[in-house]
DNA sequence: AATGAATGAGGGTTCATTCAT
DNA sequence: AATGAATGAACCCTCATTCAT
C-alpha cells in the first residue's frame, strides 16, 4: 500500500487525496487510515521509504567506488534519479512537512555515509578541505528543487555543485 | 494592497487566506478580487513585484560593479537577502504556481542582465566558459529552496555555487 | 436561522446535522458556519436563546405574582412548558455541552430571580427556610431529565418538588 | 467482559468505543460483537447489570428496614451511590437508549419493590396517600440527571424529593 | 469460538469564489 | 467601484460493524 501511495504521489503530487490512495490500493479508505493515521503520516512514511531506498543503494554502490573521489558523484546522481522518477512526491512531502530532509535513523545513516565520502574525497584531494555534510544537504535540497520545478538540467546542476565542492576555497569576495 | 499581501505571505506563507489579505489591507474581500481575480493571480503579482524589486537593484548595483567578476556575487547575494526576508512567500508561490521562476518582462530583463554578468565574468576569466543563464536559474532555484526550508547557511550555498561556476570545467565523470 | 436551528433540534434532537440546519434555513452550509463557527457554538446559542426566553417570561410574570408563594410554581411551570415544547433540544445540548445549565449573564439573572422568589416564599412561610437557589437548579435539572426522557408526568414532578421545598425541614434520617 | 465494559463506560462515558472495550477486556473486537451484537446491546446489558445490582441490594436491605418509613430513603440513597460511582455510564446509556429506565424483569421486580415500600410508608403515614411508583421513577430519573451533570448535592436532592413525597398533598395552586 | 484487518457511510469544517446591494 | 454575506464543493478523519481466516 505504501508503494501504491508513493507511486500515486510521485505522479500527481500534493493533489492526491486519501480516497485516491484507497482506490488505487483497492482497499477501503478506513484501511488506509488504519495503517497511516494521518495524511501527513502517510507522506512521512513515503519519504522514509524513499530515503531508505536511496540509502540502500548508496551504501552498496558509493562506498564501493574505486576512485575515492567519485563517491559523491554517484550518490548525488542516484538521488537525482530517484527524485526525478518520483517527481510529484517531493512537492507533496514538502508541503506537508515543510522540508524534504530525512529524519530518524535514515538521517543518521545518511550523514555518516556522506561524511565518509567527503573524507575520502578530501584524502584524495578531490574535495575541498572545508566541505561538510551540511554542504551536501544544501546541495541535495537545491537539487530537489531543481528537479521538482523542472527549472533546468539537473545533471548539470550536480556537476556545478560538485565542481564547487571540488574547487579550492578562496576567501569570500569582500 | 499588493504590498500588504506580499508582507502577509512573506510572514505566514501559503496558509494566508484571501480574507486575511482583505483584512490586512483594510478593504472588503470583494475589492481584493476586483484587483486580483484569483488567489493565484495575487500570488503571481506578488512574485512579479518581488522580481521587479530584485531587478531594479540588480540593474543599478550589479552592472556597476567595478571588478567584472563580482557581478554575480552581488546579484545572488541580493536575491538571497530578499528571499530570506520574504521567506513564506516563496513557498506560497511555489505551491500555487509550481515554481518560482519569473515570467514576462521581468524574465527577459533578468535573463539579459544575467547574460551580461556572465559574459563579463567570462571575459575576466572569473566564470567558466560553458556557463549559461540557465545555470544561474538553477542556482537561484536551489538557493530559494535552501532558504525556504532553512536547510543550511544560504550564503555558504552561494559561495559553493559560485565556486562551481568559476571552476574550469572538466569532462563529466564517465 | 437560530430559530430554525432551534426548532430542528427541538424536533429531532442530537441527530440533526449542520447540513440539515442549512437546508432547513434555506442557506448554504457555509452560511451556518459563518454565524456559528462550530456545531457546539450553534447549540450553545440555541441554549442561550431558550434561557433568554424563559428569563423574559419569568421576570415579567413570576415577579408579578400576587401571592408571594406562587412565584416558583409559575417559574417551574413555564420552564417545563418550554422544555416540553423543545424536547429534543435539551438532549442535543446536553450531549454537546455535558449539561443544560445556563452560563454568562442569563445565569446571573436567573439566579437573582430565583433568589428573590425563594425569599418571598420564605417570608410568606411557603418555602422552607433552608431552601437555596441550588435546590432550584437541581429541581430544574431533574425536571429537564423527566421531560427529555418522558419518564412521567412532569407537572406532577414539579408538584412533588415544590411540596418538598415547602415542607418543614426535618433532620435527615440517620 | 460486561464488568470491564461497565467500568470503562463508568469512567469515560459515551466516548468509549467498541475497540476500547475489546482492548480493556483483552479480547478481540470480534469477540465483543459475538457477545453483544451491537454497541447498543452492550450498553443495554450494562444497564441491566447495574439494575440487577441495585435490585439485589434493595431486596436485601430495604425490605428489611425496621421502621417502615425508611425503605425509600435507603433505596434512593443506594441508587444515588451506584449512579455516582458509575457516573459516565448513565450518560452513555441515555444517549444510546434515550432514557435510563430499566426494562424486562428488572423493571417488574423493581416496580414491585417500590410498590411495597410505598405501601408500607403509607401504612405508617410516612408517605403521602397519592404517591405512586411512577413518582419514584421520576425522582430516580431526576436524580440520575443531577448526578450525571453534577448540578448539585444529590443527597440534598433526595431529601427534598422525599420530603415532597412525605408531605400531605394539597390541592394544586389554582 | 476467537480474531482483528477491512470497510465505508457519514460528519464536521474550510476557504476560494460569487453576486446582490 | 466597493462590500461582505452567502455559497458549496472538497477534504480529512471516525468508528460501528462485518467477515475471511
Amino acid at each position: 500500500m505504501l508503494e501504491v501511495a508513493r507511486d500515486l504521489f510521485a505522479e500527481r503530487g500534493d493533489e492526491v487525496q486519501m480516497a485516491d490512495v484507497a482506490r488505487a490500493a483497492e482497499v477501503g479508505i478506513g484501511t488506509v487510515y488504519r495503517h497511516f493515521p494521518t495524511r501527513r503520516a502517510l507522506l512521512e512514511a513515503a519519504a522514509q521509504h524513499r530515503f531508505a531506498e536511496i540509502l540502500a543503494f548508496a551504501q552498496e554502490q558509493c562506498l564501493a567506488a574505486p576512485d575515492s573521489g567519485e563517491g559523491l558523484d554517484l550518490l548525488l546522481g542516484h538521488i537525482g534519479e530517484v527524485l526525478a522518477r518520483d517527481r510529484g512526491l517531493s512537492g507533496a512531502i514538502e508541503s506537508a512537512m515543510g522540508s524534504n530532509e530525512p529524519s530518524g535513523e535514515s538521517r543518521i545513516a545518511l550523514e555518516k555515509l556522506a561524511g565518509t565520502l567527503i573524507e575520502r574525497g578530501q584524502a584524495a584531494r578531490a574535495i575541498r578541505d572545508d566541505a561538510t555534510v551540511n554542504d551536501v544537504y544544501m546541495i541535495v535540497c537545491g537539487l530537489a528543487a531543481v528537479i521538482r520545478t523542472g527549472s533546468g538540467d539537473w545533471r548539470r546542476f550536480i556537476r556545478l555543485a560538485l565542481d564547487g565542492l571540488r574547487s579550492v576555497p578562496r576567501p569570500p569576495t569582500p
